[in-house]
DNA sequence: ACGCCTACCTGCTTGC
DNA sequence: TGCAAGCAGGTAGGCG
């Protein structure tokens, strides 16, 4: 389940593999991979180039190429990223390639087809140039929670303004970008709140405890390499943070602080888990949701 | 404008 | 044993 932690992982695992790598020629079997500009186009405009780079905003992996391009690869759920010999086979849930002049090929491998590519242009500050462009991919993001630019009080600031509950609003990209299910549960669990606690109910504690839980576990997730679940693994292979996750995916097992059992609910049509003793509603939110307010 | 819901996908699990 | 419904979830887009 590729969050912050396991793109950031690719990123970094990646970057050595393809640097200075040079692009020959581009190969896909799904039109739909390409989410921008069109397929033509987009191999085109990709043909010749060199990889300079790879970076992660959000949960995109960002491939800085010669000519001020930029290709976006998004792996949402189940996308996996390789670079073995061209010469190897490609399984059947393999749909997108990058043939590299030194008779590699950077593949993208997605069971379920969620994954999208897309070929962008970068402007002199760094950002994506075109006004279109920026707007179909980076502009509806909010900030990167582990930048030294978010602070506790641009946190605070953020979370004042919003009303929802907090489980959802984790999730919500345009909030903090890049926490996903697994590590919005964690991030809750740490901090002591409740999934459904009001954004906007929270006393300056509980705030802080938040910003820390959230930086806290996706730092810690990095330097585990992120959690194998399902589908995900890196380029050097799997993470290890599945191991030491405290909710998600523990239903029914003792909580690691007091040792009553996880519980699960479903929230948004997401599986929300949470200690019901350590993650306690207060009084006011718990009789304000009974009334319907 | 904002929050909430569903479609997109397919392999795996569950239930009859 | 076999088959079908249910489930998983990031996010775009639709709805109220």
């Amino acid at each position: 389940m590729p969050e912050l932690p396991e793109v950031e992982t690719i990123a970094r695992e990646l970057a050595p593999l393809v640097r200075d790598a040079v692009i020959a020629d581009v190969w896909l079997d799904w039109p739909r991979v390409v989410r921008h500009p069109a397929p033509d186009a987009f191999a085109a405009g990709l043909r010749g180039r060199t990889i300079l780079d790879v970076g992660r905003r959000a949960k995109w992996l960002v491939l800085d190429l010669s000519g001020g391009a930029v290709l976006a690869v998004q792996i949402k759920m189940t996308g996996q990223v390789t670079v073995p010999p061209a010469t190897e086979p490609r399984d059947p849930h393999v749909h997108f390639g990058l043939r590299l002049e030194d008779g590699r090929e950077l593949r993208l491998r997605d069971v379920r087809k969620f994954a999208r590519v897309g070929l962008y242009r970068r402007d002199k500050a760094g950002t994506v140039l075109d006004a279109d462009e920026a707007r179909a991919l980076f502009a509806g993001h909010g900030p990167e929670p582990l930048e030294a630019a978010f602070t506790l009080g641009t946190f605070r600031r953020l979370l004042r303004a919003r009303r929802g509950r907090l489980k959802p609003l984790l999730l919500d990209q345009s909030f903090i970008a890049g926490i996903g299910n697994i590590y919005a549960d964690e991030a809750l669990w740490r901090a002591r709140l409740h999934p459904l606690r009001p954004a906007d109910s929270l006393r300056p504690a509980g705030e802080r405890r938040l910003y820390e839980a959230m930086r806290g576990v996706l730092s810690e997730a990095i330097e585990r390499r992120g959690s194998s679940i399902d589908d995900y693994t890196a380029p050097q292979g799997d993470g290890e943070m599945q191991e030491h996750l405290d909710v998600y995916q523990r239903t029914g097992q003792p909580c690691h602080r007091c040792g009553r059992p996880i519980r699960r609910i479903v929230l948004g049509a997401r599986g929300t888990h949470y200690c019901s003793w350590c993650q306690r509603l207060p009084r006011r939110s718990a009789r304000a949701r009974a009334e319907g307010a």
